[in-house]
Order: C-alpha cells, then sequence, then structure tokens
DNA sequence: TTTACTATGTATAATGA
DNA sequence: TTCATTATACATAGTAA
C-alpha cells in the first residue's frame, strides 16, 4: 500500500485513470450534494455522453429541471450563452466524438451564502 | 480547536456559512483543476450572480468558451434544455432576487477516461 | 473488469489574531 | 470581517481478491 503523494499529471494507465476518475467523481457528487445541505443551496450534476441516451443526473431529474431553469434565467448565464454563440468557429473545429463526453455540476446559491 | 464531525445540516450562523462556503468552494475548485489535469478533462468554472456585471470564472474566459461551446453541442445538453424549456410553470413562481444566485462547474470528459 | 480494504495524503472546523 | 494555524475528519492511491 503506502500511499504516494499525489503527481498532478496526466495518468498514463487506462485503467488507473478510469478509477481515479470515478473515486473523484464519485467524491465531487458527495461534496456537492453536502454542500447543498450545509449551505442550503438547490444543486445538480448531469454527466452526459454522446453514448447514452440518458444523462445522469443528482440528484434526480426533477431537482435538474429546477436548477437549469434558474441556471437559464441568470444574468450571467446569459452572458455566457452569448459567449457561446460567439465561438461558433470553435464549434466547427471539433468534429471527431472523442470530445463529446461531458460532465457538469450546478449549484445555485442564496446570497446569503 | 478539536474538529467536530462534520455534522450534514443547515448552518445557520451566517459568518460560519459563509466562511465553510468559501473553503468549500475552494476546495471543489482545485478538485475540479486537479481532476482535469489528472485525466485530460476539459473543465470550466462559473460563478455569477445578477449583482455582478462578470462571472467569476475558471480557468479564464476562453476556457469557459471552450467548455460551453462544447456543453451546448452535447446531446445530454440539448435535452437539458428541452427540460428547461417545460419547466416554465416553475420559473413564473420564481420571483424574488434571493434566489438569482448561481455557481457552476462543468467538465469535459474524454472517452477514454 | 468491479469491490473492499486501509495507510496515508489532503481538506477543513475551530480557533486566535 | 478575513487570514493563518493546526488537529483531526475525511478522501483516496495502491493493493488484493
Amino acid at each position: 500500500m503506502t500511499r504516494k503523494k499525489l503527481k498532478l499529471a496526466f495518468i498514463t494507465n487506462d485503467s488507473a485513470r478510469k478509477a481515479t476518475f470515478n473515486k473523484w467523481k464519485k467524491g465531487l457528487m458527495k461534496k456537492v450534494s453536502e454542500l447543498s445541505i450545509l449551505c442550503s443551496i438547490d444543486t445538480c450534476a448531469i454527466i452526459y455522453s454522446p453514448y447514452e441516451s440518458q444523462p445522469e443526473v443528482w440528484p434526480d431529474t426533477q431537482g435538474v429541471h429546477r436548477v437549469l431553469a434558474q441556471f437559464k434565467r441568470m444574468p450571467g448565464m446569459e452572458q455566457s450563452k452569448k459567449m457561446v454563440n460567439q465561438e461558433s468557429f470553435i464549434q466547427k473545429r471539433i468534429a471527431n466524438a472523442s470530445e463529446q463526453w461531458g460532465f457538469a455540476i450546478m449549484i445555485q446559491v442564496q446570497p446569503n451564502v
């Protein structure tokens, strides 16, 4: 055993990288859910992939609905959408399916946080 | 000192809650950035608020552009947008500014993860 | 492959300035 | 209030089944 200090670099071994990703994903999800409780914040997480018909969501579909609806209303999000539209030249460069996986966490924060 | 075991419940003390939020936000950001390196994943984070003209972004605006452009192209995201549209009745219920803060983390995952 | 274990690295609660 | 400290709760790298 004897765990080593984390070396912050790409994990070249495929299985080790996958194992690490799954552990870290689990840890991030847990932290997001706990932060939600500790600070009374609405949160959700989405893990999506072109190879899956349904994105993996947390805490549930209804929770995702609620946070995304709010997210969409944000002035900051409007700005982000505008940025995205301006990035069409980047979208055109993206062609290979290898870039079509994603993972999203969204947390809504009350002003009293 | 003598740190206690985390009690998973709303932190009623305002300053304690704010301190915890800031620590956890920092920790989440760090983990997201490290996961990005360990697994060669494109990531970004946005903290937005109607009271700030610019959302706080990580790693930088360009990085946010790249990830959001990709995010928008996702089949999962299309589905999410559809869900949001169906949630207009919820949007109508949301009226007070107290719900207009937000924080988003998005991580793009390569299929080889 | 996934799961379980556990020693150890890391994050952070509580404190003091 | 925010910053720095530090003891300790917690997450997880490496291993084995």
